[in-house]
Formats: C-alpha cells, structure tokens, sequence
RNA sequence: GGAGAGGUGGCAGAGUGGUCGAAUGCGCGCGCUUGGAAAGCGCGUAUACCGCAAGGUAUCGGGGGUUCGAAUCCCCCCCUCUCCGCCA
C-alpha cells in the first residue's frame, strides 16, 4: 500500500536542478551561504561526478548487449556462431549486472546528496540569519488601537466554554481541544469567510482527501525531512495531511499542463494536523500552537515568468483576510536564514494578538519556484516549442483558523466581556457578538 | 472483504522470448492538392538521463527474478472494471 515509494522519488527528480549544480556551483554555493546551512557541497559534486562516470559505463555495456541482441537475431539458433555470441555475452551481462549494483547504491547516495541543496534565495530576499532579521515589510493598522480590555484569550472569562483543552487532552491528548457554541460556530463563520473570499478572487474551491500516501508527502518534502511531524495511519501507511498544499499541490504530480490553462489558482479547506515534536515553549498556549487546526491554503500553478507577480498577488489576497476583519497586521519579508530550504521568497503576515501583546503568524505566502514542481514533476507544455517545462509553484494560508480566532477574541474584548466582531464577518456567524456563557 | 477480468504512446488497439520505442487506426502538426474547404496523398508527431558533439541509454502500471536477450515467462505490490458481500 506504499504506492512502489521508494522507486518514485529517484526517478531523476530531485530538487534543485543538477544542471545548475554542474554549470554554476558558486550560485549554489552562495544560496547555501544566504540559508546559513551546513551542506557538504563538494561531497554533493564529489558523488555526481562519480555517478556520471559510471552511468556511462553502464551505458556503453548495455549498449554492446543490445547490438549483440540484435546480431543474434539474425543468427541461426544454435549454431556454433549463436553459442559462441551467447558465451561472449555472458560475461557482459555478468558485468553489467555488477556495475548496475554499484550504479544503484551510488545513484541512491547522490539522490540523498542532491536533496540537500536548497532552493536558491531570490536577489530580492535581505540577508540575515535569525528571525530578528526578516524585514518588516508593511504594518496595517495599529496595535495600540486594540481594546483596552484585551486578555490572553485563555484568560479570557468563560473561554473554556468555547474552547475545552482539558477534555481534549482527555479524549484525544493535549492540543486537541474541542471547540463549542460560539467556539465551533466562530470557527465555522472564518472558515466559511475565507473560502468565499478565496474564490471571490479566482482561486477554485478543493476539498481533497486529508490523508495522503508516501509518494506525495515526498513531493512536497515533507519526506524524509519532516518524518515525525506527521502523523502517520497504520496499517495503511498514510500520512494524515500537516496543511492542504500537500495534496493540493500533487494534484498534478506526473502531470503536463497545457500553457494556456496557466496559471491554476486553487483553494481548499482540510484540517491540519501536525505533531510538532519538539516544540515547547510558553508560545504554546492555548490556540497558539495546536495539533489539529483548519486552514484555508491559497495554491498557484504558474508560468515561471509570472512568478514574482503572482506572489505580490497571493500575498495581497492574504492580507485582504485580515483588513476586512479589522485586525492589525504586519507583512514580514523573511530573511535567507529564516526562509526556509525550499522557498525561494517567502512573506510570513503576523497578526496582533492584542491579548498576549504579541504576534502570530497566519499566513506564509511562498514561491518555490520550480523547486516543488521539479520534486513532484508537474510540467506545462511551451506552445512555441512543445517542449514541457516546469511550472512553478506558489502558496499561501488564507488563512490558519485559530490563532485568527484567538486574535478576534483578544483585540474585540469588550467591558462586557463579550467580543465585538468585524462587520465582515457577521453575515457568516450570524450575530454582532460572541458570548462566552 | 470474496471471485473474476484487465493495466501498452494524446486516445483506441496489435504485439506471448530476439532485428520492438513498439504495427495499425484516430487525433494533432506541416506540406501537396483546391477558387476555398472536405476527401485524398506525403512527411512528422512521447519522456527522461548521459554526452562539447556525433550519438548513446532507459521507460509497455510499480518493484524484484529467470535469460546471452523480457512489453512478452515467474514472484510480490498498486490501480481500474464486473459480480457478490458489507456499509455512511
């Protein structure tokens, strides 16, 4: 039930284009150094370069097979010319079978290897190592114009009539809270706002199945890196999905779209459901950091020179969201140490929780340029040439339910101890206000 | 879940051990023909990798095996369809 995972992704496809390592390792190089990694570049050249010499080998021998193949066709079968060419070719096809062993497990090595190459920074992206060195890139509306009565939304009174963690510690484990009354139904409104708006702005409504196989959790790379970040079905070996861009993204693995039909905008709503080992800290509280959470993820398919542009317009589809629910909100442009391996530029949109007095990230807003689609093979056909080429890929949330919800809850507290909501958002829950008893 | 039938190029569909990257048809592209079109005729029409190039190699659902040689034989897996069972 694995799919023939591991045969799929060695294929070819890897990550960053080989050609790019063989005719130009410095710009490698140099993104390696902008990503502040610690990769083993030379290794990387090492193995490729060994790779090929053998694969020509390999190549040559299966090459004298094939002509002695056709040779033996026209030979009488069993005569002394026909047993001489068999007993000759034995000892190829011995050959062969070694070398191609050793062309296997290298191959496998050099695989690995390439998978450590990121994708390369865009110039456009600033330098910096931590966090603290994402460029603020815009900030709309004021923090301080927040309620003066603001709490911690868990501190808030009657919060755990909406939100109940410790049954959901109970039932399930922590960070699995159920959501209730006003709860389940804010959540419900946002979700529904989000999924409106996204198609209001030309992006298709998906619902795709939550759980994904082997072979498309490795085109989006959370395989192998992110292994135990997922949560993973037994016996089935499917993965329960950690965001909607893995199987929205290889909706078109292995496929060849038609120039025209570019660009593809997409939308979905799915639960997410993330493990997040190892994460502990006081930004865990609450609806901070979940395990299970609904997201509404923004996907393009698009032609590589219409990348960037697409990107400034995922973004402002993003951060239409949170204008039309009021919320103050800051665009961070990331940094090559905080970009992350497969973004080539990424946009992370923080809202002001005014509660905790601090931001939370709501959305992340990519291009991976051909990273992605070169990983899961997702191609469009050039009309001028009818060659295919890879497409490029961009995403974003649009955006992650609770920590919006948490920010509505926290900014929109009032003397009353009920929460006012945003005008847009009161067609969709039905009243102004959300009671907490 | 049980039983059976299948998976070959954009599609349809041949091919049961060798000269098969794969007949034929359709579709598509170019050309001829025509006042123009249809028909007809001719040519072309997958992808990837290696190579400066010439060229080479791989791929017939996936993986493994037998063989000098596999689309073709053997084993395992996946998927689709039909019937039965079960079920929201």
């Amino acid at each position: 039930m694995d799919c023939s995972f591991p045969g799929y992704p060695l294929k070819g496809a890897c990550m960053l284009d080989p050609k790019l390592l063989r005719e130009s390792p410095a710009t490698v190089r140099a993104a390696i150094a902008r990503k502040h990694l610690d990769v083993d570049l030379d290794g990387v050249i090492a193995l490729d370069t060994a790779w090929r010499a053998l694969l020509a080998e390999v190549e040559t021998l299966r090459g004298r097979q094939k002509a002695a193949n056709h040779d033996m066709a026209a030979l009488k079968k069993g005569s002394p010319e026909f047993l001489a060419k068999v007993q000759e070719m034995k000892a190829v096809s011995a050959e062969v079978k070694a070398k191609e062993e050793g062309l296997k497990s290298l191959e496998e090595k050099w695989h690995a290897a390439m998978l450590t190459l990121p994708n390369i920074p865009h110039p456009t992206v600033p330098d910096g190592r931590t966090p603290e060195e994402n460029r603020v890139h815009a900030t709309h509306g004021s923090p301080d114009a927040a309620s003066p009565h603001a709490l911690p939304h868990w501190e808030i009174p009657g919060f755990g009539n909406l939100i109940d963690f410790p049954r959901g510690a109970k039932v399930t484990g922590a960070g699995f809270p159920f959501l209730i009354g006003d709860g389940a139904r804010l959540s419900r409104a946002l979700l529904q706002f989000f999924l409106e708006e996204g198609v209001k702005a030309g992006y298709t409504e998906v619902s795709p199945p939550i759980f994904v196989n082997a072979a498309s959790a490795t085109a989006t790379g959370q395989l192998p890196d992110k292994e135990g970040q997922m949560y993973e079905t037994t016996p089935d070996r499917l993965y329960a999905v950690p965001t909607a861009e893995v199987p929205l993204t290889n909706f078109f693995r292995d496929e060849i779209l038609e120039e025209d039909a570019l660009p593809v905008l997409r939308c979905a709503y799915t639960p997410c459901f993330r493990r997040e080992a190892g994460s502990y800290g006081k930004d865990v509280r609450g609806l901070n950091r979940v395990h299970q959470f609904d997201k509404v993820e923004l996907l393009k398919w698009v032609h590589p020179s219409a990348s960037y542009d697409e990107l400034e317009k995922l973004r402002t589809d993003a951060e239409r969201l949170l204008r039309k629910l009021e919320l103050p909100y800051r665009v961070l442009l990331m940094c090559g140490g905080d970009l992350g391996f497969a973004q080539a530029k990424k946009y992370d949109l923080e809202v002001w929780a005014a509660g905790q007095k601090r931001w939370l990230e709501v959305s992340s807003c990519s291009n991976f340029e051909a990273f992605q689609a070169r990983r899961a093979q997702i191609r469009f056909r050039v009309k001028a040439t009818g060659k295919p080429e890879l497409v490029h890929t961009l995403n974003g949330s649009g955006l992650a339910v609770p920590r919006v919800l948490a920010a509505l809850l926290e900014n929109n507290l009032q003397a009353d101890g009920r929460v006012k909501l945003p005008a847009a958002l009161v067609p969709y829950f039905g009243r102004e206000h959300v009671a907490f008893r």
